[in-house]
DNA sequence: TAAACCGTTGTTTTT
DNA sequence: CAACGGTTTA
């Protein structure tokens, strides 16, 4: 019964995405290449099998991050007026095991460990077994653990496995981890999956709900799926069997994490009779963007050939710019921005690429001098700072109080006087069953406590009450009560206080946008949505600013200019990637970072820049940099290639440079003062003093992001940008 | 107990 | 150059 909704949904495809969207029942692969139309045909499908007799609450679609999800939701309810469920794997899992989670005799109120907190976790196991730090590392024990997770191996099976007395200690202390997590009931983002398939096994008739439930099952990026994943896929689309999983093998970028290309490249074999659609037009990109990619992609060796075509025009030349130093790099992008942004492109549809997070200092830098609005995609690193952990941790207690995590985090903080031999007696004391809060409440019975430590412990469980009496209208304002009445911010030593203030404000500004947007959420599913949050659902995608962001993240967007900076071997190719022993070989190690470097130069539609430096600074060394090898890999037609200024900063600025020189100032301690008005404001007019240059009247000021850039004339030295956070500035009293 | 000091160590990517 | 761990000192 094609409704004429219907036509509409698969007018304006072409003939094989038409073929995907409306394939008939049975499992379904779509091998869409970069910039073919993939998620266009994952969405215009959910809204024909919508249109075509299944309910909205029959699909589900997984996506790679919440913000991939949002987007997917917001383009199918366009489409056809009704909500369907898209989420990620990981919440998808959570929000099930909150349900079902009692069948395998766990208590739905788990808490979300992160990666810190199973390190912390681990260095106390190593640190009670007395192991070797050099050869059992937190770190390297992690990843042996989650080696296996992503792999669906237990701790008796790794056993098992081990081959020398190392492995057999590292499988024992994932025995204990194992242990530990159950005391404090706390799952690790991999246990999330597993715990979702042990539901699955353990309890068959919650399985079959769900797939009863589910009619239609999608998946997005299925080339970036681990053997969990894979698993939980193939479990919920039981017997209708109707799955539909999109990817393309050359944007695998997740081996690290457990991601099996096997399971796209033997979907036929897992899923019988699956149909297979390929996507090789791309709609995306210039001819000249799309031949440079596949030329170099083509050197990988580990790959199906496939190849992309395209109708469009050459289009821009692609520019290939090599510096002198990353400073020479910020610059030259900086300007290069500043130029797109005066031919009218909007900065939301400009982005920077980098292999790694610390690579966006320089460029932030050059940003901020040129008053160029960005916006550093760093989700989770906010997420991770002491503040919010803290505070999080506090809450986190008032949910699971078995949590001895959250309890050991938060029970000296701020300090009141419990000090690491307290903690140490009442673990002690709560030995191998009871909680670490249960020894807290019964402070008076433990051995070996003085009174004074008892009194304060004491101090700490009447604290604990009172939190958990606190009435409160949302999580913002709970949060907000949970800071007054453990005096957090005031008991905070007196440099750390500005930064704390900040981020506790930026807390509970977030908390407050949680209470908005989800008035009935409730404080566990805030804690559920803050664990499970991805770097670039923190980016908004309108807010006029270009995103910096990692390589990683940028899978699945596209700008009409990008730009890939620090294309240097040993950046990217990263070193210690081409070291990894997950991966098999080092040439596999070395075509995934290939297709790193793929990933972000098919997100560009008009124009594509790769720059690299000869020299930057790596750990305060400032260290020589070879051009990437995958520069070389580049074909001649459609790329020209550029040399930075050679000359020193400052000394003449031969190619189109900013004649004016800026000063950006580190953000602590500029010492400089403010003389007119409330002494913080940083209008236009305001007069400035700076210990050095004198002073100054602010002529521009414009915010950027928790800091101002201002552009202030100083009566001796000229003008300067100075860029300023709040604490930068000595207030006048 | 906690603050202050000092030396070592490490940094890839992230749900 | 940080952040963290371990030590010493008040």
């Amino acid at each position: 019964m094609p409704s004429s909704r219907a036509d509409s949904i698969i007018a304006d495809l072409t003939e094989s995405q038409r073929e995907a969207v409306t394939y008939g029942d049975g499992p379904l692969l779509v091998v869409a290449g970069a910039g073919s139309g993939k998620t266009r045909v994952i969405t215009r499908r959910i809204a024909w099998l919508l249109e075509h007799g299944t309910p909205a609450d029959g699909v589900v679609a997984v996506t790679f991050t919440n913000k991939a999800a949002d987007e997917m939701r917001r383009r199918v309810e366009a489409l056809v007026g009704t909500a369907v469920y898209v989420t990620t794997f990981h919440s998808f899992c959570s929000r099930l095991l909150r349900r079902e989670i009692s069948r395998i005799g766990r208590d739905q109120g788990f808490t979300i460990y992160d990666r810190s907190d199973s390190l912390r976790v681990l260095r106390r196991i190593i640190k009670q077994r007395d192991l070797d730090p050099a050869t059992f590392a937190p770190r390297d024990i992690m990843e042996f653990i989650s080696l296996r997770k992503d792999r669906v191996i237990g701790p008796a099976k790794a056993r098992e496995d081990a081959y020398g007395i190392e492995d057999q200690t590292k499988a024992d202390v994932y025995a204990a981890y194992e242990q530990v997590l159950a005391e404090s009931n706390a799952l690790d983002f991999d246990d999330l999956l597993l715990k979702t398939l042990d539901v699955f096994n353990r309890a068959p008739e919650v399985l079959q709900y769900y797939q009863d439930k589910y009619l239609q099952v999608l998946v997005d990026e299925y080339q970036d799926t681990n053997l969990p994943q894979h698993l939980i896929a193939r479990a919920l689309q039981g017997r209708h069997r109707n799955i539909t999983a999109v990817g393309d093998p050359d944007q695998m970028i997740y081996t690290w994490r457990g991601a099996r290309l096997e399971n796209l490249m033997e979907f036929e074999e897992d899923f019988p009779g699956a149909h297979v659609v390929t996507l090789e037009r791309n709609y995306r990109s210039t001819a000249n963007i799309l031949r440079a990619s596949s030329t170099c992609i083509r050197n990988n060796v580990f790959r199906r050939p496939k190849d992309l075509w395209t109708e469009r025009e050459d289009g821009a030349q692609i520019t290939v710019a090599q510096f002198r130093d990353s400073y020479a790099e910020g610059r030259w992008v900086a300007d290069k921005v500043s130029d797109l942004l005066g031919e009218g492109v909007s900065p939301n549809e400009i982005a920077l690429f980098y292999r790694t997070k610390f690579q966006s200092v320089p460029f932030e830098d050059a940003f901020a001098t040129l008053a160029l609005p960005h916006q550093v995609v760093d989700n989770v690193g906010f997420f991770d700072r002491r503040g919010v952990k803290d505070l999080r941790a506090y809450l986190q207690l008032m949910v699971n109080p078995r949590d001895n995590e959250a309890c050991l985090r938060v029970i000296n903080t701020p300090a009141r006087g419990i000090g690491a031999k307290t903690v140490e007696r009442l673990m002690a004391s709560a030995g191998e069953r009871g909680s670490l809060l249960t020894a807290v409440r019964r402070a008076e019975q433990v051995e070996g406590l003085s009174n004074r430590a008892k009194s304060a412990v004491a101090r700490f469980w009447a604290l604990y009450e009172d939190l958990n009496a606190i009435q409160a209208s949302g999580v913002a304002d709970l949060i907000g009560k949970l800071v007054d009445r453990t005096g957090y911010l005031e008991r905070q030593p007196a440099e750390e206080r500005a930064d704390a203030e900040e981020v506790v404000g930026q807390f509970i500004g977030y908390a407050r946008q949680y209470d908005e947007r989800t008035p009935e959420g409730g404080l566990m599913s805030f804690l559920e949505q803050a664990a499970l949050v991805s770097d670039v659902d923190g980016w908004n995608a309108q807010a006029g600013a270009v995103p910096f962001m990692t390589l990683h993240s940028a899978k699945g967007l596209e700008f009409d200019a990008v730009f890939v900076v620090g294309c240097e071997d040993d950046v990217l190719p990263h070193r210690r990637a081409l070291e990894d022993h997950v991966h098999d070989s080092e040439q596999s190690a070395l075509e995934e970072e290939r297709r790193l470097f793929y990933v972000g130069m098919t997100r560009a539609r008009h124009q594509l820049f790769l720059t690299h430096s000869d020299r930057r600074i790596v750990r305060g060394r400032d260290e020589p940099g070879m051009p990437s090898r995958f520069l070389y890999e580049l074909p001649e037609e459609g790329v020209v290639r550029v040399l930075g200024p050679r000359s020193k900063p400052g000394a003449g600025s031969a190619s189109g440079f900013r004649q004016e020189m800026a000063h950006v100032l580190k953000t602590k301690r500029s010492g400089l003062q403010v003389l007119d008005g409330d002494g913080t404001r940083l209008a236009p007019g305001v007069r400035v003093s700076h210990p050095q240059w004198g002073e100054g009247e602010i002529i521009e000021s414009t915010p950027l992001g928790t800091r101002h850039s201002v552009r202030v004339s100083f009566h001796d030295h000229g003008t300067m940008t100075l860029l300023l956070a709040a604490e930068d500035i000595d207030r006048q009293e």
